[in-house]
DNA sequence: CGACTTTGACCAGCGC
DNA sequence: GCGCTGGTCAAAGTCG
């Protein structure tokens, strides 16, 4: 699944610093890594959703490699990669530290392969996964977080013409990156089998994919 | 036993 | 230069 995720203009990449390793040189002794390395920046986005389920089924599969807790939130990030080791996919889970209930994925690289399966049916693909999708499809998610310190942040962001003004509500968080908009979704919605998502058929239509809905 | 999570340590980038 | 912070590693632990 290549999925090309644009850098607009105001979603400037300016990934700096990023954390960046290599594998351990042999030359440095034992327990010790080169723990990062310049690589090539890869494209993010990012959403929130509002639910109780900290790690939202998105169709991959995934191996949390990490966990810190960040400043100025109480809650913990979490840190996972794609487990196809043909895929360098990352993903950060945290918490939005003003409303607890949101919880903020942001994904980094694009997949080289498909979903490796929906247990619960094709017909189940979680809404994270159509978030995730939508994100490209309607070029809605804001891609690079730290460009978004920028002013025009205040206002937000994105018109959404292809979603409803219930599913997708603006957020205020104090952290300046998350003055966006937000999913508001029911976690019951997300993880009950055979539930059906908490978008209507035209919009489902709209944002998955046809190789996610085969079957 | 393999896949996955937990967790402390390590390291680079950045601001002061 | 130093300390803080974020991102990652990897050993140990857990689970099915």
């Amino acid at each position: 699944l290549n999925l090309p995720f644009p850098s607009h203009g105001l979603f400037k990449s300016t990934i700096s610093g990023y954390g960046c390793r290599s594998k351990p040189a042999p030359a440095l002794a034992p327990g010790k890594t080169m723990k990062k390395q310049k690589r090539a920046r890869q494209p993010r986005f990012a959403f929130m959703t509002k639910t109780e389920i900290d790690h939202l089924e998105d169709g991959y599969r995934w191996r949390k490699y990490g966990q810190k807790a960040v400043k100025n939130s109480p809650f913990p990030r979490s840190y996972y990669r794609c487990t196809n080791n043909k895929c360098t996919v990352k993903k950060r889970v945290e918490r939005c530290s003003d409303d607890p209930s949101v919880v903020i994925t942001t994904y980094e690289g694009q997949h080289c392969h498909h979903t490796v399966t929906f247990p619960r049916g094709a017909g189940a693909a979680t809404l994270a996964s159509q978030m995730a999708f939508s994100a490209h499809h309607h070029h809605l998610m804001y891609n690079d977080l730290p460009a978004l310190h920028s002013p025009t942040t205040q206002n937000p962001l994105f018109s959404v013409p292809a979603m409803s003004s219930s599913l997708l509500q603006p957020l205020h968080c104090n952290r300046q990156e998350l003055q966006l908009a937000s999913y508001t979704t029911q976690a019951s919605s997300i993880s009950s089998p055979g539930s059906v998502p908490a978008v209507d058929k035209g919009l489902l239509d709209d944002m998955v994919p046809p190789a996610m809905r085969h079957g």
